[in-house]
DNA sequence: CTAACTTTTGTTAGTCAATAACACTACGGC
DNA sequence: GCCGTAGTGTTATTGACTAACAAAAGTTAG
């Protein structure tokens, strides 16, 4: 019990809450009033703190909508697919299986933040270094399923895989979300194989 | 010759001199001290002109080191390839000789460029946008190519040739240049093939 | 050649994101 | 209860970018 603060401490506790506050208050105004007529100012008072509190808690306005933290899930994922599967099916099963308990439980959300990302400028941008960071842990998780170093081969790979998605996910918000995720995903990776 | 003021009036040719001016002290002053250290006044300054004039040229301070003029030659030369030849093929072909034109000649301004954007974080997050730009473009080449609408699937191959290529892009300046980028990008799109 | 016009530029003043310095408040260990 | 410190607010600064208006130059007509 040393490490109580860390745990479930007030102070902790308060972070937690301000955090939460801050996005619930962002995502809100952002949806409302849009992303660029929102200024970190207003979201700062409606979550009633300073606006050097809302950079202490995000990096920069386009974080506070960013949500990588399964990133790291679906590696593990890609590392538990078998060795002899060709590297493009295991990213496929991989995020196939990660997207599946996701989008059961949130699809919604997962939506709507989506849709935000896509259609705002600023959040494309902020999303297409986050899509090139997750690339890079994927064909590093490749690299590591077949126990050989990251080469140009995988890089490559991982990067038609993400980009595939990324035109799946494009595809789901042009049509206002009414098709199948998972229908637009397989369809986007078959596309990369050259078929019979 | 009606139209004499849009070809060689003073106007137009202090138009040209200023809009040149500005990209090459910019681009003297980013490879010199970098692109962050480096503010739109200083550049402003450096070319004669305010900083307000500057923005009447390009309307960000990235913009200036963005150059994708040739992306429309690179689509025609993709309408060109024979019908019959599958869309990732004809895509690498069509790149294949748009490069060759350009390293022919400008290999080491190519070279410092495309360092500058991939060291560069607000270049990368721009030239992101340039790359789904262009392939757009790339997609709607091989419909045309084709003659039927843009679907899904030549989206995937577009967005995947498109990364391919900037994968190799990269690997070339991680490689400080030295190695053949032709050959990167021959390794890059074959990767994309699952071999036999 | 001159007068009226249009285009281009500079000046000024401003907004907004992001960072820094410093003092203040209140939590939490003792 | 006391004090170190984490978390916050205030204020000020930088730098990208925009708007409004005035000034200067180019262009065209008479």
């Amino acid at each position: 019990m040393t490490n109580q603060a860390e745990r479930g401490g007030l102070r902790e506790q308060r972070k937690a809450r301000t955090r939460r506050a801050i996005q619930e208050h962002a995502l809100r105004l952002f949806l409302d009033q849009g992303y660029d007529a929102t200024t970190v100012e207003e979201i700062a008072a409606a979550a009633g703190v300073s606006h050097m509190t809302f950079f202490r808690y995000f990096p920069t306005k386009e974080a506070v909508v960013e949500d990588d933290d399964y990133d790291p899930f679906i590696a593990d994922l890609v590392r538990a697919r078998p060795a002899g599967e060709n590297p493009l099916e295991a990213l496929r099963a991989a995020l196939r299986t990660g997207l599946d308990a996701v989008l059961d439980t949130d699809r919604d959300a997962v939506y709507a933040r989506t849709r935000l990302i896509v259609t705002t400028p600023a959040l494309q941008a902020r999303q297409w270094h986050n899509t090139a960071t997750t690339g890079d842990l994927l064909a590093t998780a490749l690299a590591d399923r077949e126990r050989r170093p990251v080469d140009l081969r995988l890089r490559v790979i991982a990067a038609a895989a993400t980009a595939a998605l990324t035109t799946a996910l494009t595809a789901w918000v042009e049509g206002d979300g009414a098709d199948d995720l998972r229908s637009l995903i397989d369809q986007a990776f078959a596309a990369l194989d050259p078929e019979p």
